[in-house]
DNA sequence: ATTGTAATGAGAAAGCGATATCATATAGTA
DNA sequence: TACTATATGATATCGCTTTCTCATTACAAT
């Protein structure tokens, strides 16, 4: 990782512009309208890459994969839309939540994933697709069967 | 999922006993004290059935492999221990977390996972394992490689 | 412009949890 | 106790995400 090129730069951009945390198929399918002919293997060389130099971090939501967002926002939240999938910020935090462990136990963090539909999904009625090629407007494939990866 | 066989009723009993989410590798190493020869086929199947009869439910955890508890207890959150990675239940809730999402957006549900040391591993320096034939003393293994699974 | 080399793209392969297969064992009933 | 269908156990296989392989491309320094 030490050259410049298009395709680390669509990557990249893609994520910042997202301003979301976006699994890697999302990412290709953002970054591709920059670079059209990228491929998922660059993708995940990208995000790995981008992650150890600190400019990325990763995002475990409870049943998902991972999804890429960018560094330097403060401690934060997430929401994810029932409907579409996708996933949110919440600059908010509950606070403290220590007291709520049991006697003898150490909290040193905690995550919160909130649920319900977003603003998009909340005007429409049923099943929508934005139709802005907004990179977000796909919605993530929902694991129907028990199938892994997941994981 | 007629049947009472031995082999379904020590998965069952081993989850309630636990009263905590297990793993399925957890459920099959706690159930083989009763059942021996258990195999790992047969913890998926009566899990998968136990979970369809609602006796069963499945946790979510980010970044981990589902679990299984027990159905019954009331809204609750989960604790996982950075040190042993066991996950226990926390009987507690911040409550009304609806006006910590954005404008336009409609909270249905949450979820809240709290890190840090349990208790056993507060007391503890350095890694340890609990010296009893508690299933929940065998650590979830970590995982390491950012493989999928995932979960 | 030339050149050395890191990065890319396409597809194969890995890794791993979960499921399918099938011969055998056994619960439940007659 | 005998019978029959369901459940089990061992293992092969699946499904999916992520990584590897390697020929080709294209940065970036000269």
């Amino acid at each position: 990782m030490e050259r410049h090129t298009r395709q680390r730069a669509a990557i990249r951009e893609a994520i910042v512009a997202a301003a979301r945390p976006l699994l890697p198929q999302e990412v290709l399918q953002a970054a591709q309208r920059q670079v059209p002919g990228l491929g998922i293997a660059t993708v995940y060389r990208n995000l790995k890459g981008l992650v150890e130099e600190g400019e990325l971090r990763v995002v475990h939501l409870p049943g998902e994969n991972p999804r890429f967002e960018a560094t330097g926002h403060a401690h934060h939240h997430h929401f994810q839309c029932r409907q579409c999938q996708r996933v949110f910020d919440v600059h908010a935090c509950p606070g403290d939540l220590s007291r709520l462990a049991p006697q003898g136990f150490t909290v040193e963090d905690h995550d919160l994933t909130l649920y319900g539909r977003c603003q998009d999904c909340s005007a429409a009625r049923g099943v929508r697709r934005r139709a802005t090629g907004e990179p977000g407007s796909v919605a993530a494939p929902r694991r129907e069967h028990a199938h892994p990866n997941r994981r």
